[in-house]
DNA sequence: TATTGATCATAT
DNA sequence: ATATGATCAATA
């Protein structure tokens, strides 16, 4: 694979398409020599970094803004590992969760909507036996939520976003939610988040953030 | 074995 | 400290 110099961000989502085609059937190997970056040998410290070479070789150009990765189109990156069934093998995270805002958030304008308005999603090749370097990339998809899949996604944003505005932190957990759910999202069990408790008064509570599960994005890859 | 809760890397 | 990119690893 030649060397990939760093490009302008896509002028338009066929544009965007047409690039990410173009990695199709290459290795995140390949990918990541041609952007002079090195795999990690440990599992453990490569945690997105699929994502993260797809990035670079897309030229996305949010870099770590709360928004879309490509700003001007308005469209979100996310690559998924997909299984030798074709089925994802893991949730996708969203975005994190301002805690201590949420008392006045409304779906229309949350960062959840924004984000899963439009996204290019890149399937990537995964099984625990098969090393980061050599899983290829696959053929990369436009997809936009259904009116029925976004009644249901706002369903449970609103569910969700309704216990972390009273302060219910127990009912916090990642059984609730039928598309997204809310997870862990932090450093550590550790880490600590300003909040507000059941009687509006200040506190603290571990950083969470928006996923959307696996059996859900399962039905946007076809074979379910 | 599917799912939940915990964790790792990088950048601002 | 907070955002991004996710996957790891313990649990049910």
């Amino acid at each position: 694979m030649q060397a990939l110099e760093i490009e302008r961000p896509p002028r338009s989502e066929a544009e965007l398409l047409e690039r990410a085609s173009a990695l199709a059937g290459r290795t995140l190997g390949e990918l990541a020599q041609a952007l002079a970056i090195t795999i990690p040998e440990d599992p453990r410290r490569s945690k997105g970094l699929a994502g993260r070479l797809l990035e670079r070789a897309l030229a996305a150009d949010a870099h770590g803004a709360p928004e879309p990765d490509f700003r001007q189109l308005g469209i979100e990156l996310k690559s998924i590992p997909l299984d030798r069934r074709g089925r994802p093998r893991e949730s996708t995270f969203v975005c994190s969760i301002r805690l201590a805002d949420m008392e006045t958030a409304y779906w229309e304008s949350s960062r959840v909507r924004r984000k899963l308005a439009r996204v290019l999603w890149v399937p990537i090749e995964s099984a625990p036996d098969l090393p980061l370097p050599n899983r290829r990339i696959g053929a990369a998809r436009i997809w936009s939520p259904s009116p029925e899949q976004e009644r249901i996604l706002r369903e449970d944003w609103e569910t969700l976003v309704g216990h972390i505005a009273c302060g219910e932190f127990e009912n916090l957990t990642a059984h609730r939610g039928r598309y997204l759910q809310i997870r862990p999202k932090a450093a550590h069990a550790g880490i600590r988040e300003r909040a507000h408790d059941e009687a509006g008064a200040p506190t603290a509570t571990l950083p969470r953030g928006f996923y959307l599960r696996a059996r859900f994005t399962a039905g946007l890859f076809g074979d379910s």
